[in-house]
RNA sequence: GCCGGCGUAGCUCAGUCGGCAGAGCGGCUGAUUCGUAAUCAGCAGGUCAGGGGUUCGAAUCCCCUCGCCGGCUCCA
């Protein structure tokens, strides 16, 4: 029998050599499970015909979540011999480790979580045979029905097979498609992170288990990186530099998920809203201002009412006419769209707005800016003729990667939301008109080099969409350009322009936003750069430091210079030594500290310290100005 | 909204068994006049989230409300 490698080469064994044989034969310490000709496979399992094989580490995406699925087995184990009465439910691998869904019929505490860690520490410890064994589908029901695991006989209802394989440790059995690590002494080190609670099923109607969550490696020094990796991310939580760096705040007399830009966030804002316009300027946008409230009946117009109301803010009574908050911008940019004749000549219309809209989010979802109740949409609606849909989104596709990048965000990934073939009748529109705006988004991302993934199914029941994710400095990933279809609302409002035929036609709209919202952006971007902005979006880009008393009047004057050249600067007088003054300036992230004493007042020089660079030694004022506001001007990222 | 954990000075946090409300940082005042990450001293600052209850007595125990945190569901 011959088994294939990767490599190329070959190994003759005997048939019914297991994995683990191979895999010792071919010094793959590492291996935790192998691929058989692409199918993961326990190295219990053994050979019977010819194969390729390629054997996964933890290194490996796959060979991860195989560890991470193994010890999710181990945290069942532990809770099933801490609560005997406990009953299990499901426990995936997940991106960061893993989680099992329990009825433990009460709710655990903080010490039962202790007591599950070191118990799971123990029994990794005795080094458990992990075992493979496939019970005929009966048996499989009356053990369950046995020991009363109802959530397991519930699954085993969707499984049509006749025989249903289980995975045992010691006493411990789980049915599990699998496969598993071999054994359960690979998992070296342990952390339980935390319990919650979870519908069963993710159905808030059904029972609420417990979840617990954990993460495993081979390696106790991996173990301690992740908890470091944690530590950074806390570091940077935007919510904490927030409050730290008086960027912003929340206030409980104000209200739950509404937003207090503080001095110094709202420069930042600013800095990016400048961006934008300048961009969106010589892209052809015009830019609008719309209300933040208007009548019921626009709302059941765009049928909003029908679909969208749990989200809305409830409505104002006023003069016996209900008007209520905007939770989107589109009905108001239609209606300017629709307030006269439009020729073809004119199309693509793009308007777009700062606009800021309201939506109700259930309590329990808030967090910090990342997800508030009112949210600024870097906003714009496209009305253009169906065979220019696809200039456009290479403009916007353009205009997104663009942007972002001079946000310091270059890695990305890209998906193409797409109709479900298997159900035409969900979704609303000519299936036409679908095929050509599919077609022409494929070709736009195709025409720009962008890598995508397709999803079909995932498109709205009003059109097709393009989502760009982005990847943050700690490699986190948001979702932040959407790019929608909309085939839906200029039928509903009937718009039209005329043709070159003098006859009327039906525009196609684009909802866009490039940044998603100005809030949850904000919050992204102070976790990116740690709080510390580049120069062109810090809210100060130079302090000026004065050494003594005595250097006070210099220091103003460069101060004002600095702002006569339109740099953001502020001088520390207090009667603190220039240590101190140093330190606070880092400590509030200043990119720029200038510092003044009898030389500098006496040559009409600065003595410049970078906030990472270090003493950049003294120059001219003149020539520090013409620096700075070149580092501006370019948008530099560092 | 649901499950769990929290809420003490502007911030970070002590506060034992139910027995006088604390520290550091920050702020203010004064002294110091200093050359690239913290000078010294003094002072002010509290409805212990809010409300109700138990008790001779509540920051501490119980109940309700509000808010926050970690998740679930949802999502820009």
């Amino acid at each position: 029998m011959v088994v294939r490698f990767a490599d190329g080469s070959e190994l003759r064994v005997p048939r019914g050599t297991t994995l683990a044989e191979v895999a010792r034969a071919r010094g793959e310490s590492q291996a935790l499970v192998a691929l058989v000709d692409g199918v993961p496979t326990d190295l219990s399992a053994r050979l019977e015909r010819d194969a390729t094989v390629r054997f996964l580490r933890f290194e490996d995406p796959q060979g991860r979540s195989v560890f991470w699925h193994s010890s999710a087995h181990l945290l069942a184990q532990a809770v099933k011999e801490l609560f005997p009465h406990a009953k299990l439910a499901i426990g995936p691998p997940i991106e960061d480790g893993f989680y099992y869904d329990i009825d433990v019929g009460r709710p655990l505490e903080p010490e039962d979580l202790q007591r599950i860690e070191e118990r799971m520490r123990e029994l990794a410890a005795r080094d458990q045979t992990i075992e493979r064994v496939e019970l005929p589908r009966a048996e499989a029901v009356r053990r369950y029905q046995e020991a009363g695991e109802r959530y397991k006989l519930e699954l085993l209802e969707a499984i049509p097979d006749e025989r249903v394989s289980f995975y045992r440790q010691d006493g411990f059995w789980d049915m599990c498609r699998g496969p598993h690590l071999p054994r359960t002494g690979l998992i070296r080190a342990v952390k339980v992170l935390g319990s919650s609670g979870a519908y069963w099923r993710g159905d808030e109607r059904r029972e609420m288990l417990q979840r617990v969550y954990g993460i495993s490696f081979p390696d106790p020094a991996q173990l301690e990186a992740y908890l470091q990796r944690l530590e950074e991310a806390r570091r940077r939580d935007h919510r904490r530099l927030g409050r730290e760096l008086d960027l912003f705040s929340i206030e409980e007399s104000v209200g739950p998920g509404l937003v207090l830009w503080h001095p110094r966030g709202a420069v930042v804002r600013r800095c990016i809203e400048e961006f934008l316009r300048e961009e969106l300027d010589r892209r052809g946008y015009a830019w609008v201002y719309t209300p933040h409230v208007a009548r019921e009946a626009l709302w059941e117009q765009s049928g909003h009412l029908s679909w969208y109301r749990d989200n809305m803010f409830s409505g104002i009574e006023i003069e016996g006419q209900r008007y209520l908050v905007k939770p989107m911008n589109c009905p108001f940019h239609i209606a300017v769209y629709a307030s006269r004749t439009r020729s073809y000549r004119e199309l693509p219309v793009r308007l777009a707005e700062f606009g800021t809209v309201y939506r109700y989010e259930r309590s329990g979802v808030l967090h910090g800016l990342l997800r508030v109740r009112m949210i600024t949409q870097d906003d714009a609606h496209i009305f253009c003729a169906p065979h220019q849909i696809e200039d456009e989104i290479c403009g916007l596709l353009d205009l997104a990667f663009r942007v972002h990048r001079a946000f310091g965000f270059s890695s990305y990934e890209v998906t193409l939301s797409l109709r479900d073939p298997a159900t035409p009748d969900k979704y609303a529109g000519d299936p036409e008109v679908w095929e050509r705006a599919e077609a022409a988004l494929e070709a736009a991302l195709r025409r720009e080099g962008v890598a995508y993934t397709r999803a079909p199914g995932e498109a709205n029941f009003y059109g097709p969409k393009i989502d760009v994710y982005f990847f943050d400095a700690l490699g986190r990933k948001w979702q932040l350009t959407t790019v929608q279809l909309d085939f839906v609302l200029p039928e509903r409002f009937g718009l039209e322009y005329v043709g070159e035929d003098n006859r009327p036609h039906r525009p196609v709209m684009v909802h866009r936003a490039i940044l998603g919202s100005l809030e949850r952006f904000f919050g992204i971007l102070i976790e990116h750069y740690a709080g510390a902005f580049p120069l062109w979006l810090a809210p100060e880009q130079v302090r000026v430091l004065p050494v003594a008393d005595r250097h006070a009047a210099y220091a103003q004057d460069v101060r004002d210079r600095l702002r006569a050249a339109g740099l953001r600067a502020e001088s520390d007088l207090r009667a603190e030594k220039v240590t101190k003054k140093v330190r606070d300036a880092q400590v509030w992230k200043v990119p720029y500290m200038l510092v003044v004493g009898d030389r500098e007042a006496e040559g009409g020089t600065v003595s410049v310290r970078h906030r990472t660079a270090g003493d950049l030694g003294p120059m001219p004022l003149e020539a520090f100005i013409q620096r700075a506001r070149a580092e501006v001007t370019s948008r530099t990222a560092s």
